[in-house]
DNA sequence: AAGGGGTGCAACCGCTGCGGG
DNA sequence: TCCCGCAGCGGTTGCACCCCT
């Protein structure tokens, strides 16, 4: 590609006048953007076509790409990233204007169903239309789905099995501090392929190597941490957005709870919106799904999973962003009679099963005893709690508890259980009742599992190792530490 | 007719990966 | 090896438009 270059004093020359076009430019100096060269400040807000025909006329000069040079060789006042967005999303060649055909929409769905949030990928598949118009596309039919009551998914669409590249398997690859995008990437095909994560364990020990950081920075980590996805990110308090209404109570904020290595920061390493693994559910799997609770639950409901339906930006209780269709409720419970009674893989579709579990009723709720409402009483209840429930976890629970190596019994119906203590009878729960959440959020919600929750079985089977202390003293140590440091 | 809420699109923001110095 | 800048991605927000009461 070869343009003819226009001298910058002839672009100057050209396109003088910009700044006066728009009367708001004033009130939209951008502050995202830096301004660079020639002393201007940047404007912001909606792209008049004299600013896009300058676009335009700079990318048949230069090309795309150096986008930060757009405002130095032309007096276009927006920064690199505006250009490049305007470019990319409408003001291409080729771009595909309008609705959405309904041979679109399907591979969207389908797309969405594999791979999740990746917009850019999906672009790729759909020529002609952007990753932003994909993204809107999906928020608005979940939305338009939810309030319909319709299935995210719906039948005949084909989950089809991720791709599982050895590239994401856990064995040959180290989970970085940094490497968080394929973390998520990696947690996210976990939600698919959960059969593997079961088969091999070792993934569940290389994300422990993160989640036993936060744990051994601050013993009770992961306690608190799930509590935390209780009270704010499975409330959308972690980040506001139109879907959300729910603010937590009690709870310090993450500038409260202080910077690096805070007890925040950790579990944004698994919590926050945009680092969130989505869910991980075991019984997202049409192998186990529908049928086994095989571990820990972040579960909120009554009538729990109903139609599938949870806004990509909207997280589901637990703060989890189903995006795979998850089920998450069993008839029967334990891994150990999961493992022993699973029949071989059913290649029935994903989505009937979806369809099948949205029309099954909702079921028989199990009530915990010596459950609490913590999500609304704040933190120190549920540390104080907690040690309580410590202290008559052999009598309270062993009936209760599946005593298969850390896998516990799928409590239902309105509480969330956090593991806590030491693998088997010695298990310890938090009971954390989450009705009043239920009331603010959506009358149908999907149940979820967080992956930290999942690995919580492993971890108790490690803590020893790890030389973890896990007693009534850790948490009032890790309290003090909590609201003193 | 007016206004209030809902909806959808466009744009912004923050984060991450990558490459070059 | 580290730092910095750029490009890209995904989440979130702003706002104009539409619809309903």
């Amino acid at each position: 590609m070869s343009y003819t270059m226009m001298t910058d004093e002839s672009d100057d020359a050209m396109y003088s006048s910009i700044y006066n076009e728009s009367p708001s430019a004033a009130d939209n100096i951008g502050s995202g953007c830096t301004s660079r060269g020639k002393g201007s400040v940047l404007k912001k807000g909606p792209w008049t076509s004299t600013e896009d025909g300058i676009l335009i006329d700079y990318v048949k000069r230069h090309g795309e790409g150096n986008w930060n040079t757009v405002q130095k060789h032309t007096s276009l006042a927006r920064c690199g990233k505006s250009c490049r967005l305007r470019w990319a999303n409408h003001l291409r060649p080729n771009l595909k204007k309008g609705a959405f055909s309904k041979e679109e929409e399907q591979l969207i769905v389908e797309m969405h169903a594999r791979m999740g949030n990746k917009w850019a990928q999906m672009a790729e598949h759909l020529p002609g239309r952007t990753d932003n118009e994909i993204k809107n596309y999906w928020n608005t039919r979940i939305k338009r789905r939810q309030r319909a009551g319709l299935p995210l998914y719906p039948p005949g669409t084909h989950v089809e099995d991720l791709h599982w590249s050895q590239e994401y398997h856990p064995s040959t690859r180290n989970v970085t501090g940094v490497d968080r995008r394929r973390h998520q990437d990696i947690l996210q095909l976990a939600n698919s392929k959960a059969n593997v994560l079961f088969d091999d364990l070792n993934f569940a020990n290389v994300l422990f190597e993160e989640l036993n950081f936060a744990t051994s920075l601050l013993p009770v980590a992961s306690h608190i941490s799930d509590m935390f996805s209780c009270n704010m990110l499975g409330t959308g308090a972690s980040s506001s957005s139109r879907y959300e209404s729910y603010t937590p109570p009690i709870l310090p904020s993450p500038k409260q709870l202080g910077g690096s290595g805070s007890l925040f920061n950790i579990r944004q390493e698994f919590q926050s919106p945009q680092k969130n693994p989505r869910s991980c559910s075991i019984s997202d799997h049409p192998m186990y799904g529908n049928h086994h609770q095989s571990d820990v639950m972040i579960q909120d409901s009554h009538h729990t999973f109903t139609d599938g339906m949870v806004p990509t930006s909207k997280p589901s209780f637990g703060a989890v962003k189903l995006e795979l269709p998850s089920f998450q409720y069993s008839e029967a419970s334990g891994f150990d009679q999961w493992k022993t009674t699973t029949p071989s893989p059913p290649q029935s579709d994903l989505l009937d099963s979806v369809d099948t579990y949205i029309q099954s009723p909702p079921p028989l709720e199990i009530v915990e005893p010596d459950c609490f409402s913590s999500c609304d009483t704040g933190l120190l209840d549920m540390l104080l709690h907690e040690a309580k429930i410590k202290a008559s976890a052999k009598h309270s629970f062993s009936s209760t508890t599946c005593a298969t190596d850390g896998i516990q019994d799928v409590p239902r119906g309105g509480e969330t259980h956090i593991t806590s203590g030491a693998g088997g009878n010695s298990s310890a729960f938090a009971v954390v009742k989450t009705e009043e959440l239920d009331q603010v959020w959506e009358p149908k919600r999907a149940d979820v599992v967080r992956p930290d929750v999942l690995l919580a079985s492993s971890w108790q089977d490690q803590q020893g190792r790890f030389g973890i202390v896990r007693d009534s003293s850790s948490l009032s140590d890790a309290l003090a530490l909590l609201l003193g440091g």
